[in-house]
DNA sequence: CCATAATCTGACTAATAGTCATGTAAAGGA
DNA sequence: TCCTTTACATGACTATTAGTCAGATTATGG
């Protein structure tokens, strides 16, 4: 019967239709700042509808985090392939999380909302979980190339790859995190060029792996 | 005239009764799951009271933020008089930085929303600003380490001390925060032992700053 | 064409950040 | 001591908004 699976394709369509529209809103106008109400309109469905599909505003909030990283986990993916080594590889993921981060600043920002709250995953119906698997997928790809160097010997190899790529991605997102919003402030009341702080993580992060 | 000097005083014995009760509240239940008026009856003064002292509920958090920094410039001054060398003291700052993460894991969630949302700095009235002195202050101290370093050669000199302090600030926080609020998770889901991301950070970190 | 199930609606409630007109107490001059 | 002025404190009130739910609407399948 055929039914059943459109109907879970439509579902999936309003799904989506109404985290579009969260995205738009949450992305011009803040998280804090958009209404449920606004949403519900710019989905073109009642208040109450958005509540079938999600359970809070933080749930949708998630949702779009979810589609972030998996974003960013298909943008490692293309950045593993360009390197030859495994370092350059790792390198070509940290120039594409900067790229990323630059060019999907609101992607970034649920992102770090997503990390820096304490954000309930063992809630197994919520996107809090779905957001963790694909965070681990993404994390994945980090350890995979990490993996690679030690193994063709341009990576040092006394260190386990999947803790190395948890303190790689602890300390990239800390570090863009305090680029992107306080980097005005840095370079304005402090002159430190934003560029400048970015080339030194990536020098200080090579010696950091290199064999 | 004594009596300007002692009212001056007495406000701000209020002020910091207030700051007090706010830090009670939002440790025990939370910043956002605590009531301006549960603060209000807490600290003893009308909730018009709290808004004569504060522009904001989240001025107020930015307040204890202000704490917070200031309380981690003095433990990285007391870890910077350990260490021998310049490199001793960066590891002895960093060893400090995760104590006080463990020791007031709430300080250390209000230096997180602080840096990970995006509070306005212009504003000139409110406490966001003297959370970014302090933080420079505190920044400074890591600063002051790195140079030690360079110059007693247990560092590489090939780099700015301030952007290299910037770095080392963004990386440690965004580590510490993803084991905090993460850790569990990563324990109990993917097998990682917290104290060995830990361990792989600082192994890392050393050689990215070793001579 | 009807019964049942699935989906949707929007008025409603509860909670709470922030305001403001009205009060009270302290200061200081006469 | 009294009176005026200034400074501080109050809490009822307003505006906003996340989340609910009883009832309406639409689709399905017999």
């Amino acid at each position: 019967m055929g039914i059943a699976e459109r109907k879970e394709r439509e579902k999936e369509q309003k799904r989506n239709d109404i985290v579009d529209a969260a995205e738009r809103l949450f992305f011009s106008n803040g998280f804090a700042n958009t209404t449920m109400d606004e949403v519900a309109k710019e989905a073109e469905f009642s208040k109450g509808t958005l509540y079938l599909y999600f359970k809070s505003k933080e749930d949708l909030y998630l949702a779009i985090t979810t589609r972030a990283l998996n974003l960013l986990e298909h943008t490692f993916r293309s950045a593993i392939a360009k390197g030859r080594t495994g370092l350059e590889k790792v390198r070509s993921i940290g120039e594409s999380y900067i790229g990323f981060a630059t060019e999907y600043p609101d992607y970034f920002n649920a992102m770090v909302y997503y990390e820096s709250n304490d954000v309930d995953l063992k809630d197994s119906e919520g996107n809090a979980q779905a957001c963790e698997i694909q965070g681990m997928k993404t994390l994945q790809v980090v350890a995979e190339a990490i993996m690679i160097g030690m193994q063709d010997g341009s990576i040092r190899d006394d260190l386990d790859p999947m803790l190395v790529a948890t303190v790689l991605w602890g300390n990239s997102t800390g570090m863009i995190t305090i680029t992107t919003l306080k980097g005005e402030h840095l370079t304005e009341q402090h002159g430190m060029n934003i560029d400048d702080v970015i080339a030194t993580s990536f020098e200080m992060t090579m010696r950091a792996l290199k064999k």
